[in-house]
RNA sequence: GUGGGCGUAGCUCAGUUGGCUAGAGCGCCAGGUUGUGGUCCUGGAGGUCGCGGGUUCGACCCCCGUCGCUCACCCCA
């Protein structure tokens, strides 16, 4: 018999490792709509050009890692390889009253030789914010990922930023590093040789020591922006510093999108060893809804890999690895099982964590089973409770442990419910 | 796409210079216990040694191919 295995570069996450993720999720959510964030829900895959025009054409992302497909009704298609795209294209197709704020949870999909910390299929939490070029709005978003990575136990965790400018500033330091770019064309790692010219902003963001010693000792975006660009950095940068978060200026940082404008930024996790160390980014992108057919609209949001933050997560020994979820109570039933079903349901209904054993099991296996629960107590039936309509409740755990008492079945919740949260 | 490392039980791994019915720990199941868990003791189930081909009297071991996992480059979460 064949069997099968998830696509390479994806992967399940069973329990009890799942329970981080929850842990997780609700975290992000409640700090989210805390800061007045709503949930935003939209479809995986969007016509291929949202992703194209979003974060351009040339990007490494938009040519040779999406998974694109062709419908039944001939339409191109993408997955998702990233969060932002879809949200501006949906804030374009609503219009809703601005500023918007919306947070997401949802898998992106890039086509990838898989890695440490690298996936096909990965998850990424974020939030977006639309129409206001507020750089408390920088600072907002910043501030919800850095509480997030604390809200985990994470400590490891440095913040880079920088500033793209607008389209006109930037626009001149593009091409004054070009220009120096080319003075130095020989001096750079083979693949930028050729290619600085198409892009120079990439340059800034190779890691061969060749390129690097040439950026840099070359200008640096942020002194070359513009007065009002420069004003809105250092907003941020003191905003940030107002709430207690350090920044790192890292001029050459400059992301994979084009979309972004004005503030980028990155949080990296020092405990990760390996390349993919980025745990989260994002930054503004004011001129992204007009590039998708809306109104010129202001934006800035971020991205955070859940799959990456776990790691980190790991790497730091930032909590306990997760445990089974532990059940408050264990039904045993040697009479058949129909009783441990009602007593179950009932039990269920109060709001306990009820397990319960199945196949007919040994009252020795039922035990055994229980035990591994983590029960406090353990409800039994046998051929006596169930002919007096009664139940024996035994403590499993703690000062009392062992020690069992029949009670009837009928009292059996408000029984249960007094051991449990004694413990 | 390119390169390195690794594929033996559900999991983590041993397996000698190629040589007997391929092992251990954990986990799972049962018994020791006339209704009662953990610790302990005993027993049991479970493996086409990733797959295909080759060398050999003989392959888990050597060779080739292939698939998968993993790490790295590029880029990103």
């Amino acid at each position: 018999m064949e069997t099968f295995r998830a696509p390479i570069g994806t992967h399940d996450v069973p329990p009890p490792a799942s329970a981080w993720w929850e842990d997780a999720l609700g975290r992000f959510a409640g700090l989210a709509r805390r800061s007045g964030f709503g949930l935003l829900i939209s479809p995986l895959f969007e016509d291929v050009a949202v992703f194209d025009r979003g974060i351009g054409a040339t990007s490494d992302v938009a040519t040779k890692e999406m998974y694109v497909f062709t419908d039944r009704g001939g339409r191109q298609l993408a997955l998702r390889p990233e969060g932002t795209a879809s949200v501006v294209r949906a804030f374009v197709q609503h219009r809703p009253p601005t500023p918007w704020k919306v947070w997401y949870a949802t898998p992106a999909f890039r086509y990838e030789r898989p890695q440490a910390g690298r996936y096909r299929q990965h998850h990424q939490v974020g939030v977006e914010a639309l129409g206001s070029a507020d750089p408390a709005l920088d600072v907002e978003v910043i501030a919800l990922a850095a509480r997030f990575y604390e809200a985990l136990g994470l400590r490891q965790v440095r913040l880079l930023v920088n500033s793209m400018g607008h389209p006109e500033c930037r626009g001149a330091y593009v091409a004054l590093l070009a220009q120096y770019l080319g003075a130095h064309a020989t001096e750079l790692c083979e693949e930028h040789r050729e290619r600085a010219q198409e892009n120079p902003l990439r340059v800034l963001d190779c890691k061969r020591p060749a390129c690097v010693a040439v950026t840099e000792r070359g200008p640096q975006l942020p002194d070359h922006l513009c007065e009002e660009c420069r004003d809105h950095f250092a907003t941020v940068r003191e905003g940030l510093a107002s709430l207690g978060l350090d920044t790192t200026l890292a001029p050459r940082l400059v992301r994979g999108f084009d979309y972004y404008t004005r503030t980028t930024f990155e949080f990296v996790s020092d405990a990760l060893a390996s390349a993919q160390n980025a745990i989260g980014g994002g930054g503004r992108y004011d001129g992204l809804a007009e590039q998708l057919g809306g109104p010129p609209t202001p934006g800035v949001g971020f991205g955070s890999g859940l799959e990456r933050l776990r790691l980190a997560w790991e790497a730091e020994g930032a909590g306990d690895p997760a445990a089974d979820p532990r059940a408050d109570v264990f039904v045993v039933d040697t009479t058949g099982g129909q009783r441990a079903t009602t007593l179950a349901d009932a039990l269920r209904r109060a709001g306990l964590v009820v397990e319960r054993a199945y196949d007919q099991r040994s009252m020795k296996a039922q035990m055994r089973l229980a035990d591994r629960s983590g029960a406090a107590v353990a409800v039994l039936v046998g051929p006596q409770e169930l002919a007096a309509d009664s139940v024996t409740i035994r403590d499993l755990r703690g000062a009392v442990e062992g020690a069992q008492v029949s009670v009837p079945a009928s009292d059996v919740v408000a029984a249960v419910r007094e051991r449990v949260t004694e413990r």
